[in-house]
RNA sequence: GCCUCUGUAGCUCAGUUGGAAGAGCAGGGGACUGAAAAUCCCCGUGUCAUUGGUUCGAUUCCGAUCGGAGGCA
């Protein structure tokens, strides 16, 4: 018998986060987020973190727990999120997934497992002096030698993704091929109700884009892109957008509208990458919050499709 | 009212000594297995303001008209 858990995924700005307090509330739900910056401490308004009155009571599992100069990956992430979801579903509550990291989600329901040994290595940093000593094409045919599969579908540009694939064979005597097809060998343990938020217009999107970033600029984010600013390269919270967009006005060399302008683009960018990624999903439920009247419809749409869902025997 | 400049992609502008136009930005599409808010790939047909004329041929030259900017009164 599969757990049953609901999805709610969708780009950034789409209303998730209402929509997942408001279905918890209903449906006697808990919300286990699956975003790669809201597990920051500290970064509450770059990353439109739900705020206490926000999540209304409903607790909220996997947010706000890490340090920014901390390193995480899909793997803690998935590691993290199975245990929030027995916790949750031993408890009879419906464990709600909410967020816009893609990758994370699909990661945990499709159950893809993940080499125990390999993190973060000093072959890394190794393998990236020698890209920059004979260029990112060396690097891949390097990799050529040792999986020529993945060497074909990666670009030579790519040199991150490069890297990480002589890492993985360097480290676990296991390609990167393999790791992927053993990945998937276990069954997933989830039945789930993947619904995925997404605008018919996407102009409206970007509107909501925009206002949002004003008002977090209304709501302090300048003191708090100045702390961040500050961390060094390595540092994830440095990739969050919000930070490095503004970072150009602190040091004196944009003016801050030019500044809020970039943060606006890179948001409105970052939307698109992931609706590219959720399109690919099949199976998930499309909804369009541009197509109800208000917010109430909404959410009355998505709590009878999940009330459905969970009716259905396995 | 007169004079000058100007009208080319959503925006800012190149350009064609007359042979059916191209950059940057914006935007669109895609990939994605341990940094994923990251990383990377691909995509430029548009009444060249309108309308007459010259020409084998006009977005390019000439005239008029309609926008816009500036100058002189």
């Amino acid at each position: 018998m599969k757990t049953k858990i609901a999805v709610i995924a969708g780009p950034t700005a789409s209303g998730k986060t209402a929509l997942s307090v408001e279905l918890a509330r209903r449906l006697d739900g808990e919300i286990v987020c699956a975003d790669s910056m809201q597990i920051y401490r500290g970064m509450d308004i770059a990353t439109a973190k739900p705020t206490p009155e926000e999540m209304s009571g409903i607790r909220h599992h996997i947010v706000d727990f890490l340090e920014p100069d901390e390193e995480f990956s899909v793997a803690d992430y998935v590691g993290l999120a199975h245990s929030a979801i027995s916790d949750i579903a031993g408890r009879n509550k419906l464990p709600i997934i909410c967020g816009g990291t893609g990758l994370y989600i699909d990661s945990l329901i499709d159950n893809i497992s993940f080499e125990k040994t390999c993190t973060r290595t000093d072959t890394r940093d190794e393998l990236k002096r020698l890209a920059d000593e004979k260029g990112s094409g060396y690097l891949l045919e390097m990799l050529r030698e040792i999986d020529p599969k993945t060497a074909d579908r990666l670009h030579e540009n790519n040199l991150n993704r490069i890297i990480r694939a002589i890492e993985i064979y360097r480290e676990t005597g296991v390609t990167m091929s393999e790791q992927i097809e053993n990945s998937r060998a276990a069954e997933s343990p989830y039945s789930a109700c993947y619904i995925i938020l997404d605008y018919v217009d996407r102009q409206k999107l970007y509107d909501r884009i925009d206002a949002r970033v004003d008002k977090m600029l209304a709501e302090g984010l300048l003191d708090e892109a100045e702390r961040f600013c500050g961390l060094g390269d390595r540092a994830t919270a440095r990739q969050a957008i919000g930070y490095k967009e503004l970072a150009p006005y602190f040091d004196g060399s944009a003016a801050l509208e030019s500044c809020v302008d970039s943060l606006k683009r890179a948001t409105r960018r970052y939307a698109k990458r992931q609706i590219t990624w959720f399109k690919r999903r099949e199976g998930a439920i499309r909804l369009a919050p541009d197509g109800y009247p208000g917010f109430d419809e909404l959410a009355d749409a998505a709590e009878e499709i999940i009330r459905d869902f969970l009716k259905k025997e396995d």
